[in-house]
RNA sequence: UGCCCGAUAGUAUAAUGGUAGUACGACAGAUUUUGGUUCUGUUUGUCUUGGUUCGAAUCCAGGUCGGGCAACCA
C-alpha cells in the first residue's frame, strides 16, 4: 500500500458525502466573472474544483457568471479559456450565466406569485438607508406589499424597458430584521439598459449575484460549490432562493483565498497597476496573473504543485513568495536546457593561448538528464566574456573565484590561473588576464589541479548579443495590503532591470518562445513571448538560483 | 456596541480523545566541473483561563486576537 497524504477538509466533505450517499458523482465548477485576467488565486481554486471532480471521478464545468454587463467583456473570456487550459485542465461543459436569463426570470416570477418576491420603487441610497445597520433592524419599502398582480405588472414592465435604470428593482421578501444583512430584502435583478457581451441588447434587466448563482449551479448539478470565504455570509441566501424555488440542492463550501508576501491579490488592486501603467499590462512578468507567471517563465507544473502544497483550510493565510520560487525551480531544475550566458561582461585574455588558435569544447545540455540530455558546442578561444563580478582586486575570504594568484575552472573548459588584469584612469578593471593549464582540459584533465570554483563564460569572437530581463519582487513590503495608506507606495522601484547587451552562447539563437533555460549560476530563463521579434532577443529571468555565496559574503 | 468564521514552529499544512508530524525557510555538514542539484543532521509550535477525561491541539465554557458582513459588484 503506497503512502497517502491525509485529505483536506474538502476531500473529506466530499468523501462523507459520497459515503452517505448524498451524491453518486461529484460536480464541481469553476465561475469567474469575465471581468479581468485570472491570477494565481484563481490557480488555486481551478486546481481544487478539477482537482476533487478529478481525484473522486467525478466532472467540472466551465461557468462564466457574466451578470453585470458593465464590466465584462469577451476579451475576458478568452483569457480566462487560455489560462484554464493552459494550467492543464479541461471543463466538462463552458457555460454562462447569461445562458440561465430566461429560466431565471422565470424563477424570480415564480417566487412573485409565491408572494416572496416585490417590485420597489425605492433608490439605491434609500434601500441602503432603510436596510438598517448590522445592529439595528431595516425598515419595509412602503412598497414591500403591492399585490401579486401588481408585482407581476411592474416587473414585466421592468423587464420590457418601461422604466430607467435606478427607478425599480425586483427583492425578495425574507426578513428586514435578519442579522444577517444579505437577507434583508435583498435585490434580485436591478435595470441595465446596456449592451451585454453576450445577450447583446435582449435584456435590459439583469440578475444579481446571489440570485444568479445558486440557481446555476441548480441547474448545472453541482454538487459541491467551492467559492473564497467572503461568501459564507452568502450562504443562507444561496440556500434560501434554492429552497423556495424547490429545485436541484446544491451545496456552497469555503476556503480561505490565497494570499502571496510581496504581491497584491485583488483584481481591483491588480486593476489598479494596469490602469495607472505602473506595470506594462496584465501579462506583465512581476503580476501575480496566470498570463504574467507564464510569460515570466512558471510551468503549468509548477503552478500545480505549489497549489498541491499550500494546501487549503478556512484560516487566513499568507503564503511566503519563496515556495511560489521553490516550485519553479524544483521543475526547471529538471528540465531546463544549460546554457552561458554573461549578463555584465568584462574581457579575460588567456595570454598563453595562441591569438589565432581556437577550438569547439562539448557542453553537457543538463546533468539532470539521462546522458546529460545531449551536448552543444562551446566556441573557446583567447579572449573571453566572464562576468565583471567574478573577479576581485582583492580577495575576501572563501572568494573562490579570479583573484591574482587564483586557479579557476571555465565550465566545460580549462583550468586557468589569474596572473593580473587592466584597470582604466578611474580604476575600473577593464581586462582580467590569466593562463590556460592545456592538460586540464574538461573531461581529459590530467593535471591533477583541483579548482575550488567552477565559473561560466563566452567566446568573446564567437558571443551573440540579447537583451535580459531581471525580475525582483513587486513590493518592498510582505503584505503592501495591510500597510498604512495607498498600497502603490510601497513598490518596489527597482523590480525591473533591464540589460541591454548581455553575451549570449551561439546556441541560443535559436530559442523558441516557451523554451526554458538554466543560464548556468545565473538563473531560470525564457525567451519572452512579447518582445523578442524580428531577431531581437529577449529574455525573461523567471527565478535565480538558490544563492549560498550572497549569504556568505554578507556575513 | 450585532451576527458569522477562524487561531498548531518564521510561513503553510497534518494529527478527527492516545508518541505534536510533513513541506518551504533558517542553521551545520557531505557530495559536486553551476557557491546550483542531491544527501545527512539541527532548529523553532498547539492564543489564553478554567472545565470534562485515566488521557485534550482535538470536546465544553469564558476571554484575547485576527478576518468577514450594512454595492442596484462578484
Amino acid at each position: 500500500m503506497s503512502e497517502e497524504r491525509s485529505l483536506n477538509f474538502l476531500e473529506e466533505i466530499v468523501e462523507a458525502d459520497l459515503a452517505a450517499g448524498k451524491h453518486v458523482e461529484i460536480h464541481t465548477r469553476f465561475p469567474p466573472e469575465p471581468n479581468g485576467y485570472l491570477h494565481i488565486g484563481h490557480a488555486k481554486s481551478i486546481c481544487l474544483n478539477f482537482g476533487l471532480a478529478d481525484k473522486y471521478g467525478g466532472k467540472t464545468n466551465l461557468r462564466f457568471d457574466d451578470t453585470n454587463p458593465v464590466t465584462e467583456d469577451t476579451e475576458y473570456v478568452d483569457s480566462i479559456k487560455a489560462d484554464v487550459r493552459w494550467l492543464g485542465f479541461d471543463w466538462e461543459e463552458e457555460h454562462y450565466a447569461s445562458d440561465y436569463f430566461d429560466q431565471l426570470y422565470a424563477y424570480a416570477v415564480s417566487l412573485i406569485n409565491k408572494g416572496l418576491a416585490y417590485v420597489d420603487d425605492l433608490s439605491a441610497e434609500e434601500i441602503a438607508t432603510m436596510k438598517g445597520t448590522p445592529t439595528e433592524p431595516g425598515k419595509e419599502s412602503p412598497f414591500r406589499n403591492r399585490s401579486i398582480e401588481e408585482n407581476l405588472s411592474l416587473f414585466t414592465a421592468m423587464k420590457n424597458g418601461a422604466f430607467n435604470d435606478g427607478e425599480k428593482v425586483l427583492r425578495a421578501k425574507i426578513d428586514l430584521a435578519s442579522p444577517n444583512m444579505h437577507m434583508r430584502d435583498p435585490i434580485m435583478y436591478r435595470i441595465k439598459k446596456i449592451h451585454h457581451h453576450r445577450t447583446g441588447d435582449t435584456w435590459c434587466i439583469y440578475p444579481m449575484y446571489d440570485f444568479a448563482h445558486g440557481q446555476s449551479d441548480s441547474i448545472e448539478n453541482i454538487s459541491h460549490s467551492i467559492c473564497t470565504l467572503e461568501f459564507e455570509v452568502h450562504k443562507p441566501l444561496y440556500n434560501w432562493y434554492i429552497a423556495q424555488l424547490g429545485i436541484f440542492p446544491s451545496n456552497q463550501f469555503e476556503f480561505a483565498r490565497l494570499n502571496l508576501t510581496y504581491t497584491v491579490m485583488s483584481k481591483r488592486k491588480l486593476l489598479q497597476l494596469v490602469q495607472e501603467k505602473l506595470v506594462d499590462g496584465w501579462d506583465d512578468p512581476r503580476m501575480p496573473t496566470i498570463s504574467g507567471l507564464r510569460r515570466r517563465g512558471y510551468t503549468p507544473l509548477s503552478l500545480r504543485n505549489f497549489c498541491e502544497r499550500i494546501g487549503v483550510q478556512r484560516r487566513e493565510n499568507i503564503i511566503d513568495v519563496g515556495l511560489l520560487e521553490f516550485c519553479v525551480r524544483e521543475d526547471l531544475n529538471k528540465t531546463a536546457l544549460r546554457r552561458m550566458v554573461v549578463l555584465d561582461p568584462i574581457k579575460l585574455i588567456i595570454t598563453n593561448y595562441p591569438e589565432e588558435q581556437s577550438e569547439i569544447l562539448k557542453g553537457e545540455n543538463n546533468p539532470e538528464l539521462e546522458d546529460n540530455g545531449g551536448y552543444r558546442d562551446l566556441p573557446f578561444g583567447r579572449e573571453l566574456w566572464i562576468e565583471a563580478e567574478d573577479f576581485m582586486e582583492e580577495a575576501p575570504k572563501k572568494w573562490f573565484r579570479l583573484a591574482p594568484g587564483n586557479k579557476v575552472r571555465l565550465k566545460s573548459a580549462y583550468i586557468v590561473s589569474c596572473t593580473g588584469f587592466e584597470k582604466d584612469a578611474s580604476g575600473k578593471v577593464t581586462a582580467v588576464h590569466c593562463e590556460y593549464i592545456p592538460e586540464s582540459k574538461s573531461g581529459q584533465d590530467t593535471s591533477g589541479i583541483n579548482a575550488k570554483g567552477t565559473m561560466h563564460w563566452i567566446s568573446a569572437e564567437k558571443a551573440e548579443n540579447a537583451e535580459v530581463r531581471l525580475y525582483d519582487r513587486l513590493f518592498q513590503v510582505e503584505d503592501p495590503s495591510s500597510e498604512e495608506g495607498d498600497f502603490k507606495s510601497y513598490m518596489n522601484p527597482n523590480s525591473l532591470e533591464i540589460i541591454q547587451e548581455a553575451k549570449i552562447e551561439p546556441s541560443l539563437l535559436e530559442a523558441q518562445p516557451g523554451e526554458q533555460f538554466q543560464f548556468i549560476r545565473k538563473g531560470y530563463f525564457t525567451l519572452d513571448s512579447k518582445l523578442s521579434a524580428g531577431g531581437k532577443l529577449v529574455f525573461n529571468r523567471t527565478v535565480t538560483l538558490k544563492d549560498a555565496w550572497s549569504k556568505e559574503s554578507k556575513k
